[in-house]
DNA sequence: GCGACAG
DNA sequence: ATCTTGTCGC
């Protein structure tokens, strides 16, 4: 099977999903109790590829770290822009079982709406945790050539990016002289709330809201641990 | 055909 | 994503 049959198959999954998007809140901010942050980390071993799937849950109010959980196995489908999501899923759904809380939304590491089809690996994660999303990507993924305008350097600026006339995302200044976060909407919010979470988020050290970053770290940590005992 | 390209 | 030294700044 060639790489041009498996994007084929994947568009056809993403096209059916993207119909079903809904970008209004489900919930109120005062609903919101535990927010986790997913991401992966990646590494080689008898030439194959391994990577680690971290999600940490925070409680919204407190800050307080409540739950980590973490999954990890080889990883057979490559990487190809705009199909993120069909190689990470896997593991973020193996970790997210092991969860024992329930949280109200999922932070990731990676776009959502802000995508070729509005569906980056936050949105199309909703519709397997059937919770909302949001998208951090650090990184600015160019869609139909069209470039985003540099938010001004203060915390809380931020530019819109609009194509065609609709706002696929938004590019946010967490923190002074530090480059931009590209914010967009996972599933079943608004963008300005998922800016409003994101920021609320922000400590001071990183760009990365905290959940996000817990996640981030964590999967450094587990990395590390797995490539030397081998893996499980 | 060529370039661009989240993690 | 990952490979990596020095270096600037709080």
């Amino acid at each position: 099977m060639g790489i041009d049959s498996i994007k084929k198959k994947f568009m056809n999954i993403q096209q059916n999903l993207a119909g079903k998007i809904e970008l209004k809140n489900n919930f109120g901010m005062k609903d919101i109790k535990l927010v986790a942050g997913v991401d992966l980390g990646y590494w080689d071993q008898d030439g194959k590829h391994f990577a680690v799937c971290c999600i940490v849950v925070v409680d919204f109010h407190s800050r307080e770290v409540k739950e980590k959980v973490w999954s990890s196995g080889e990883i057979t489908v490559p990487y190809i822009p705009g199909f993120l999501a069909f190689r990470e899923l896997p593991l973020v759904m193996e970790a997210k079982a092991k969860l024992v809380s329930d949280p109200d939304i999922y932070m990731f590491d990676g776009n959502g709406y802000l995508h070729y089809t509005h569906m980056g690996i936050a949105t199309h994660a909703s519709f397997h945790l059937e919770k909302p999303t949001i998208g951090i990507a650090k990184s600015y993924l160019k869609i139909k050539n069209t470039e985003f305008i540099m938010p001004e350097n203060t915390v809380g600026a931020y530019t819109d990016i609009v194509i065609n006339n609709e706002v696929y995302g938004r590019v946010l200044r967490t923190r002074k002289d530090v480059k931009p976060v590209f914010v967009s909407c996972g599933n079943w919010i608004e963008l300005d709330t998922a800016m409003e979470i994101t920021m609320s988020f922000i400590n001071g050290e990183s760009r990365l809201p905290v959940p996000v970053r817990l996640a981030d770290l964590e999967t450094h940590v587990m990395r590390e641990e797995l490539s030397e005992n081998g893996n499980v």
